[in-house]
DNA sequence: AACTGTGGCCTAACAG
DNA sequence: CTGTTAGGCCACAGTT
C-alpha cells in the first residue's frame, strides 16, 4: 500500500495546474516515509522521480485524500513538462471508468475522499476534518489560504512537514477502513476502487446482478421508467407534553424482513389481470407477489441475513481488537447496510430491479403492521404516545414484554424494547423531540440542536433550556438563562464563529431561481475567487442593514463584528429555538425578551 | 406609489 | 426511498 499526498500551491486562490507547479509529492507505504520537492524551476525531476519511486516500490493499491483530481492535476503537469504519466502496471496514464472514477491499470486507486463524502456531519470536507470525525487527533495546520505565504518564507519546511504528515494519516486512514473496503468488495463484486464510489443504490445493484447470475435469472436492462409517487411509512401525531417513563419498541430490519416474510420481489410481483391461485396480497393496494418460488430480492436478503448472523456468531468467540475481530465487524457491517439499503433501491426509478409496486407494498406492510402492534397495545391498557416508520413509543413497563411477545408470535416480525425514556418532552410536530434515557444520557432529535442550518448560539440555547426542563423542569430558571444569553447577545459578548449559519450548495451558485441567503453569500464568495461546487456548504452571517434578509448575509470570512446583525439573532434564531420547548411550558415570547434580572445569574456569566 | 399581510413556492435538513 | 418541518423569497391583493 501506498499512501500518497500532492502538495499544491495556488498563488491566486485554488491552484490551477496551467500555471501552479507541484510543490511536492509525499508517499508512505508503512516503513518508509518519502518525499519529492519543487527545485524552484521546474516540477518535471520531482515529477520523474516520484514516478521511479512508484516502478520501484510497486504498490498494488494507492490511496490518497482527492487522488481522482490529483492525478488529472498530474497528467495536465507532465503535459506541460514533456513527462508521459506511467504509473500503471503496463505504463498506462490513468483513466477515467464508471461513476467518474480514475482507474490506474493493475493497481487498486482508492480516493478516501469519496468516503468521506458519504458522511452528511462534516462540513468542509478537508482530510483533518474527515480524520477527525473517525476519532484520529489532529495537530494544528497550516491553513490552505496560506500556503502561498508559507512557500515564499523561511518557515516553507513546515508545509512540506505537513505534507508528509498528510501522507501518513491517510496511510493511518487506510489502516482503518481497508477492511470495510475489502469485505464490501468481496460482498458486492465491484471492484475495490469502485465501492466508495458507487452510490448505495449501485453497490445493491451489482450484488443483485450476482445473486441473480447464480439464480439463472436474466439481468433486466437499464431502461428510462416514468417515476410515480407513492406512500410510505405511516408517522403518528405526538400530543405535545413532557412524559415519564416510556420505552420504544423498535422491529427489527423491518422492511428487509418484510420483503422476505411476504417474498416481495419484482420477479414475484403477478400483474393485474394476471391469475394468481396462492399469493400474498397487500393490504391496501392489493398487489399480489407469488409464494411458489423465492424472488431475487429475498434470496439476496436471506443469504445477507443469514450471512450477518453467522458473522455475529463467529465474532463472539474472537478477541476484541484482534485482526479478525476488525476484519469480521467490518463484514457484518457491510452486510447490514446492504440489506437496509434494498427497500430504497426498489423505489429508485434508475434501478435495473425497480418496481414501484414492489417499494409501495413494503411500505403498506409496514403500515399494516405498526397499526395492529399499536392496536394490541391499546387493548392492552397501554398508552402510545408517538411512533414512526417502525417503531412505538409506550408508556408503562409491566406488560411491554407480553407486546413484544404478541408481536412476535401473532405478527411474525422481530422486535425489542431498544431503549427507554426517563422523561421525553414532545412538542406538537412530529420527527422532533428530546428525552433523558434511563440508561444515560440525553438525546434529541429532529430538533434545531441536531441541525446544521441554525446559528451555534440558537443551537446551544436550546439545548440548555431542553437540559433544564428535562433535568429540573424549572421553568423560571430555563427563561432567565435565556434572558442572560439574549442580553449578551445584544450587547455583542458572543463569538462571531456562533453567528455562523451554515447551509450545503445543492446547485451552482448562479443555477438558483430564488435568492436565497446562502445562495446570495455563495455569490459573493465566487465573484471573488473562491470556487463554490455542489455540495459545499456556505457559511453565512447575518449583518446590519434594512433590506432583506438575503441581502444582508455575508460569506462569515467577509464579515466584521461590528457589522452583525445581533437583533436578527436574538429574533430570528435565539427566541425561536427556545420557544420551541417554553411552548410546551405556555412560556411566551414577550417573557423572554424581557430585561434579565439584575440577580447573581446575571452577573455570573460577565 | 409605498406599505402590509398572505399564501404558494423553493430550498434545506432532518427521521426512519 | 417517503414523511415532515420550517425559514425566507416572491408575487399578489388589499390598504393607506
Amino acid at each position: 500500500v501506498m499512501a500518497v499526498h500532492f502538495l499544491k500551491v495556488g498563488e491566486k486562490g485554488s491552484p490551477k495546474p496551467e500555471h501552479d507547479p507541484i510543490v511536492a509529492i509525499s508517499t508512505y507505504d508503512g516503513k518508509m516515509l518519502r518525499q519529492f520537492k519543487y527545485d524552484g524551476k521546474t516540477d518535471k525531476h520531482l515529477i520523474e522521480d516520484f514516478l521511479n519511486h512508484v516502478k520501484a516500490l510497486d504498490p498494488d493499491i494507492i490511496v490518497g485524500y482527492g487522488i481522482t483530481e490529483d492525478w488529472s492535476y498530474l497528467a495536465e503537469r507532465c503535459k506541460r513538462v514533456d513527462v508521459p504519466l506511467e504509473v500503471g502496471r503496463n505504463y498506462a496514464k490513468p483513466h477515467t471508468s464508471v461513476f467518474g472514477h480514475v482507474s490506474v491499470t493493475g493497481r487498486i486507486n482508492m480516493d478516501l475522499f469519496h468516503n468521506a463524502r458519504e458522511n452528511p456531519q462534516l462540513t468542509e470536507y478537508t482530510l483533518d476534518e474527515y480524520a477527525q470525525s473517525l476519532g484520529l487527533s489532529v495537530e494544528y495546520r497550516i491553513p490552505e489560504h496560506k500556503y502561498p505565504e508559507y512557500l515564499n518564507s523561511s518557515d516553507v519546511d513546515r508545509l512540506f512537514k505537513q505534507s508528509e504528515e498528510y501522507a501518513k494519516l491517510v496511510y493511518r486512514i487506510w489502516m482503518m477502513l481497508g477492511d470495510f473496503a475489502i469485505q464490501l468488495s468481496q460482498i458486492t463484486g465491484l471492484p475495490m476502487d469502485h465501492v466508495f464510489t458507487a452510490s448505495p443504490g449501485h453497490r445493491a445493484e451489482a450484488y443483485l446482478i450476482r445473486e441473480a447470475y447464480s439464480l439463472g435469472e436474466l439481468i433486466p436492462q437499464r431502461i428510462e421508467k416514468p417515476y410515480v409517487p407513492y406512500v410510505g411509512g405511516l408517522v403518528l401525531q405526538p400530543q405535545e407534553g413532557v412524559y415519564e417513563n416510556v420505552s420504544v419498541i423498535d422491529f427489527s430490519s423491518m422492511y428487509p424482513n418484510l420483503m422476505l416474510k411476504y417474498n416481495i420481489s419484482p420477479d414475484t410481483y403477478v400483474p393485474e389481470g394476471e391469475e394468481c391461485g396462492d399469493c400474498f396480497v397487500s393490504p391496501e393496494s392489493k398487489h399480489r407477489f407469488r409464494k411458489d418460488y423465492k424472488g431475487v430480492y429475498a434470496s439476496m436478503l436471506q443469504k445477507l441475513l443469514d450471512a450477518r448472523r453467522s458473522v455475529r456468531k463467529r465474532l463472539e468467540n474472537v478477541k476484541e481488537g484482534s485482526v479478525e475481530h476488525r476484519v469480521l465487524d467490518a463484514r457484518q457491517k457491510a452486510l447490514k447496510i446492504l440489506a437496509n439499503t434494498l427497500y430504497g433501491y426498489a423505489g429508485w426509478v434508475g434501478a435495473r430491479w425497480y418496481l414501484r409496486e414492489v417499494a409501495e407494498s413494503v411500505a403498506e406492510w409496514g403500515r399494516h403492521t405498526i397499526r395492529m402492534a399499536i392496536e394490541k397495545a391499546r387493548e392492552m391498557g397501554l398508552k402510545i404516545i408517538y411512533g414512526d416508520t417502525d417503531s412505538i413509543f409506550v408508556t408503562d413497563g409491566e406488560k411491554l414484554k407480553n407486546l413484544v411477545g404478541w408481536i412476535e408470535s401473532e405478527l411474525g416480525m422481530e422486535a425489542r424494547v431498544d431503549k427507554k425514556y426517563s422523561r421525553i418532552l414532545f412538542t406538537e410536530a412530529k420527527k422532533r423531540y428530546g428525552g433523558l434515557l434511563a440508561a444515560d444520557g440525553l438525546e434529541v432529535v429532529g430538533l434545531e440542536v441536531v441541525r446544521g442550518d441554525w446559528a451555534e448560539i440558537a443551537k446551544e440555547t436550546q439545548l440548555g433550556v431542553l437540559k433544564t426542563m428535562l433535568e429540573t423542569r424549572d421553568v423560571s430558571k430555563a427563561v432567565s438563562y435565556v434572558r442572560n444569553i439574549i442580553a449578551e447577545a445584544r450587547s455583542g459578548r458572543v463569538e462571531m464563529e456562533k453567528m455562523i449559519i451554515w447551509k450545503r450548495m445543492t446547485k451552482p451558485p448562479e443555477a438558483y431561481e430564488v435568492r436565497a441567503p446562502h445562495v446570495l453569500a455563495a455569490l459573493e464568495l465566487s465573484k471573488r475567487g473562491w470556487r463554490i461546487d455542489v455540495g459545499d456548504k456556505v457559511g453565512y452571517i447575518v449583518t446590519r442593514g434594512s433590506s432583506k434578509i438575503g441581502e444582508r448575509a455575508r460569506p462569515y470570512q467577509l464579515v466584521e463584528k461590528k457589522d452583525i446583525d445581533y437583533e436578527y439573532y436574538v429574533r430570528n434564531q435565539i427566541v425561536p429555538a427556545a420557544m420551541r420547548i417554553l411552548k410546551v411550558f405556555g412560556v411566551d415570547e414577550q417573557t423572554l425578551l424581557q430585561e434579565p434580572k439584575k440577580g447573581l445569574m446575571a452577573f455570573g456569566t460577565g
